[in-house]
DNA sequence: GTGTTTTTCCAAAGCGCTTTGGGTTACGAT
DNA sequence: ATCGTAACCCAAAGCGCTTTGGAAAAACAC
């Protein structure tokens, strides 16, 4: 069933079926109220194709896909994924996930190009991206998730990853500790970055600025390298009594490097973690329950998706950024430093 | 740039630019190449809305994503996305993944009427499944990764679940162990359900068919439930001293269990898992290494894409069905069952 | 050289929707 | 009765592509 079927089986034009549907005003309510029944009732749906090619706009966001492996957050990509997804649907939009290997150039021209997207959204930014540059170019609406170094305005939403970590490290150094390790994500990205800035912050303050009893590590979020970091770390002589960690899959693997060590989380090493709240990865089960930093990673993309359809419809850059506060979620992996 | 003002700018008509373009056979070789190479070098993209509205075909692949939490694949289905998307982008296809909360109904139905998409994937199969009947009766065509009940022929991709856990069984019986527990999936799902079946298969060839000693529990495939369900088998008395693991993530657990009981995996329990190869969980890394049936998901994802394709186009669907053999991997998670 | 086929190209007709730019009709005001 | 103004509706023009059904030109057969 099409618009001309539609509207030839209710006796009206085409133009005043599609007003109707579209909720323009210049059709009477008991019109419109028909037409709505009519199409609920045979089942009509726009098609996709014919309204991209009126509207030049396509009802769809698009988002690249790194499908080489090496990405680093492929369990939080998932998460972000289905936030991003379900406002998505939620408004109507469709979410159009392009593969990339390496880079994003191609995939972002073809977006721009063949208009097969209205906004893209634009996750795991680097430090320094050229990406935003290329869609500011190409001017294809976009939405960051996470921060970059840029003059440009841009929009994105963003946890407060330096406060996250800042206070996670106070904590530690509150309780007494002086020896605090940070195991970190990539950082090559903003996020993991920002994070360092922030144990470092804590650290400056308790005057332990660049304290070499305070080591850091960074790779890709994996048990594996969980582990092989915290185990390196604690073999350290003096050991670190805290560990920070940029994920609970790295505090995962710190968890069973503390327990081959011989020592025990909370009693020997103090950890925190933050938590982007993947449902397979519960943090408080745990034993002892970790301690951490708490963001639900699929909430940032649903409000990137909110963001990215208004940008698509025309809401300001400058009204579309926002950064959210952390909670901190105490629990017993956490404790002052044996004395001694 | 789009065609009117490309073949303006050749000199041509637009049915000869786009005949050239895709590659119809009358055009002449030297004309189609400056026709392409034109194309090239403006960067000119076909209007993906135009071309959908002429051939009545969107280029895409539509998958439905399920949204709601529950949902025990997660972490293996955005490996499984990966594969899916990397095959459909070399392809030239797009990926429209729509989000569900609950039935998928109604994104199927909007999927066939709005025509978005050419094909759809059908991931998680129920053993006995709706929505195949349900897009059989739409029309649309659909290709499932793995298999479900009914009579009606429909493309798929699978491994040999049953294959694989009836030899991994048989691996572990041939050591001499008498008793093996099975620490499932949801069993609403076909995969589950196979596996089971492999492993009561291996059991009763050994004489051991519905052993009270030989228990098996199923459920969602995370850390939590494979701590649990291996600590709740382990205490019972006797003691399975082998088990058979529907994940990774479970083995995960599994062993976390095994050690907090005190006991050594190898020595007091053989561990047996199915690899779905996901990138940040490798068991090969664990102590000792995980004994596996392994078949990357991804590769599964890459097949169904290829199906998709190949069925939009208009191959039958007897020439899209595979199920694929499953390798055994053994390392020393595995052993022969202390004597006594 | 004529007739026939093949090769190469093109004009024009859609695909199903939105939107512009009027028309009608109804109604209150003059 | 007449005009102006809303309120409601419509015809027709596109959006950018593919595809049908030729036509013109070139190649071939005799």
């Amino acid at each position: 069933m099409n618009l001309r079927e539609l509207s030839a089986h209710l006796g009206l034009s085409q133009t005043t079926v599609s007003r109707a549907l579209n909720g323009y005003a210049d059709v009477a309510p008991a019109t419109r109220r028909k037409v709505v029944e009519a199409a609920e009732r045979v089942g009509y749906r726009p098609n996709s194709g014919a309204r991209r090619l009126a509207t030049g706009r396509s009802q769809a966001l698009g988002i690249a896909f790194p499908v080489d492996r090496n990405l680093l957050l492929d369990p939080h990509f998932i998460e972000f994924l289905a936030g991003v997804a379900a406002t998505a649907g939620e408004k109507g939009y469709d979410l159009t996930v392009s593969p990339t290997t390496g880079t994003e150039d191609e995939v972002y021209r073809r977006f721009a190009r063949t208009r097969t997207a209205d906004a893209v959204i634009l996750s795991g930014p680097a430090v320094e991206d050229r990406r935003i540059a290329l869609l500011n170019g190409l001017g294809l609406p976009f939405v960051v998730h996470g921060r970059t170094q840029t003059p440009l305005p841009y929009a994105h939403v963003d946890i407060d990853n330096r406060g996250a970590f800042r206070q996670a490290c106070r904590l530690l150094l509150d309780l007494g500790h002086r020896r605090i390790a940070l195991i970190n994500g990539d950082e090559g990205q903003t996020f993991a970055r920002d994070r360092r800035s922030g144990w470092q912050e804590a650290l400056a303050q308790a005057g332990l600025a660049d304290d070499p009893d305070c080591p850091s590590c960074c790779g890709a979020m994996t048990e594996e390298n969980g582990y092989r970091f915290a185990r390196a770390l604690l073999e350290r002589t003096p050991a670190p009594t805290g560990l920070l960690c940029s994920s609970v899959l790295l505090a995962f693997g710190a968890y069973r490097a503390i327990r081959d060590l011989g020592l025990t989380v909370g009693r020997d090493v103090s950890v925190i973690a933050h938590d982007d709240d993947l449902p397979f990865l519960r943090p408080h089960t745990l034993d002892p329950p970790l301690t951490v930093t708490r963001s639900p990673i699929r909430k940032g993309g649903e409000q990137v998706a909110d963001f990215a359809i208004r940008l698509a419809t025309g809401t300001p850059i400058d009204q579309l950024t926002d950064v959210k506060p952390v909670d901190l979620v105490y629990r017993g992996s956490v404790a002052a430093p044996a004395s001694g």
